[in-house]
DNA sequence: CATGAATGAGGATTCATTCAT
DNA sequence: TATGAATGAATCCTCATTCAT
């Protein structure tokens, strides 16, 4: 039964397919079959939306990074006149929303992240994001600090932020939010008074 | 020309090219066929010795997890009497060593950190590999803080260790030691002076 | 040239293909290459109908087990009202049909005897098919002896059908009718007419 | 430890770790590493003593034949004066010796007939046995009967001790001796007896 | 006489992709 | 638009055989 107007209905249905079935077996064991089937839709079907596998798959994780971004873009939009501070863990919060931190999610990052060691189609987009954490952090704390301390700032809350996560993902555990949150403030928050005697011996 | 007392080598070369393998094409497209090419031996050996393609990846992972343990240990051995900040750099100098920041080492985990989440041999080793180094971390900053405020540092420091780890790895660029120094020791100077202005809050 | 509805077609090729090869080759020889080039398609196709190559040799199976059933029920369905006697020698009839006694049958029947010895899932279908001869052949002789005088006489008849079969089979010569008429015949004919002064002695 | 005069130890060895494999897997999972481990052996020492496998198998076949033929010519032996029917049901007994209706008999038996039918050699060998069994029980009954009448009861008789032996091997459950007892006995006196009144008709 | 290391051909299976309907 | 039949390359694994020691 052939309709109009199928593609975006279709699309979201596989991509939430392929996320569900990396949760399930992982990236490298997710069948075009596999991802059909529990679509509810025929395996022909998938080069007609995404061309081929590889489509599919970068639609996949383009669509969980567009879905780290909005929440981080939601969360800051309000905050347009706060403090440095309210910003930064704003960002980080961003980072640990439900969409990113809940299993499946994780899985699939940690399987994009290693897919995209030899694929230089999704070592693109990951770069792209990876890149972007980095950026919105150092523009933040160069509204307080230095140049380079900014970014030497940015770039351990951004390592401390997705090593959270990492060692969340590996343990099989559920995201803890709280030790999360924690960290990041203390963090955020020393960066940010200053760290004048450290600094010094370097 | 079959040998006696080869089990040892060709275990040895058999791992060696895995690793290569995984840092050329990743573990996923590494094929025993390749794998026993660039270790100058025929595919039929690999079952011999590892009986099939999971025992050589497991025994290779086993291997990488082994020299990270000796890259810490061997750094901890002669600080028995030192300070734990001397002891905690120590460490983490350990898991920046050589031996697990270059490329292909990198690549190896971020390949076998995913593999873990589907495969329960692989997961059973990582999470070993994982609660050692906070294990060991933690029991460094029980020397100087409260129970619950050192597993806290432990898992920060674990988190930043892994953090800068990855994003090194994804960035696709050499792994810079200078600044995953700057900032470990930022970290683990701030939480044995003491963080109570902060902990007051929560 | 994919269509719909092939899979019955599909089915009877592969199957008969599957008993080609084995007349040929034996069960342990016959590859899912030569059947599937025997039967004129890839040889993925087998999994796609039959799963894999048991499912395929299971259903072969099957298909040779039924023929027998029709063959034997094709023989007594219009003789009902008929005597015990020629009910029998229909029934023995049906085992040595055409279908039956063809040398492809025979080596087929032989390779999924020995198989069925290793294989749960064809020593199931074997136990069904070979209790069903006994339990057909005992009824008939039930209508005319006691219970246990018709089990001996279901059983050494059953027997003597397998074994003119077997020996048929490893004789490599076509099968000899007449003489497998001739014996079975005597044997029905001297267990109905009675053998008290055998049983006697017992 | 090479010791000489070990040949025929060896040979007796594998032999009868061939027979156990074959009950445990069948003779198409029976691999020579499995068989020489179960023999306490390395694999080499099979194409040593053997040939190599094939010559094994072959050799294994040949033994269980010598224990038929044995089996039947020690019960025959002190019966030179004896009836026919007397020396009939000796080579019967004969036929369904310990040695021969244990359950790892029967399936070397039934997988060794499968494989003659494809493989020449086994073939040869399987021939002569059951041409033994022919002649042997032929002459027997040519004491008493005329040449055609005699051939046809060796042919019967035949046929019911390997259909008896067949389907007890398939059911799975031990050797019923005593019903196989019953029923060749049936059938020799009535052969003996004569059967003009059925001869007749044909 | 005996070992077991090493080979490599051969087979089953999987799976992305294509395409007639 | 949608299906699912069909392909066949790619891969892992098994295993008989060889042979240096």
């Amino acid at each position: 039964m052939p309709k109009v107007g199928m593609q975006p209905i279709r699309r979201r249905q596989l991509i939430d397919a392929t996320l569900s079935t990396i949760n399930d077996v992982g990236i490298n064991d997710a069948t075009i079959a596999q991802i059909a089937r529990r679509a509810g839709v025929s395996t022909g079907i998938i080069s007609h939306y995404f061309k081929d596998k590889n489509g599919l798959l970068e639609a996949t994780m383009r669509d969980i990074t567009r879905q780290l971004r909005d929440a981080v873009a939601s969360r800051l939009k309000p905050l347009a006149q706060a403090s440095t501070e309210t910003r930064l863990l704003a960002i980080v919060e961003g980072n640990f929303d439900d969409s990113q931190v809940h299993s499946a999610a994780m899985k699939a990052w940690l399987d994009f992240w290693a897919s995209s060691m030899h694929q230089p189609q999704l070592g693109r987009l990951e770069r792209v994001s990876s890149r972007r954490l980095f950026s919105t952090l150092a523009a933040e704390f160069r509204r307080d600090l230095p140049r380079e301390q900014a970014r030497l700032a940015a770039h351990g809350l951004a390592s401390m932020i997705d090593g959270l996560w990492l060692r969340a993902a590996l343990s099989g555990e559920p995201f803890n939010l709280h030790i999360a949150r924690t960290l990041t403030t203390q963090f955020i928050r020393q960066q940010l008074a200053g760290t004048e005697s450290l600094r010094k011996e370097e």
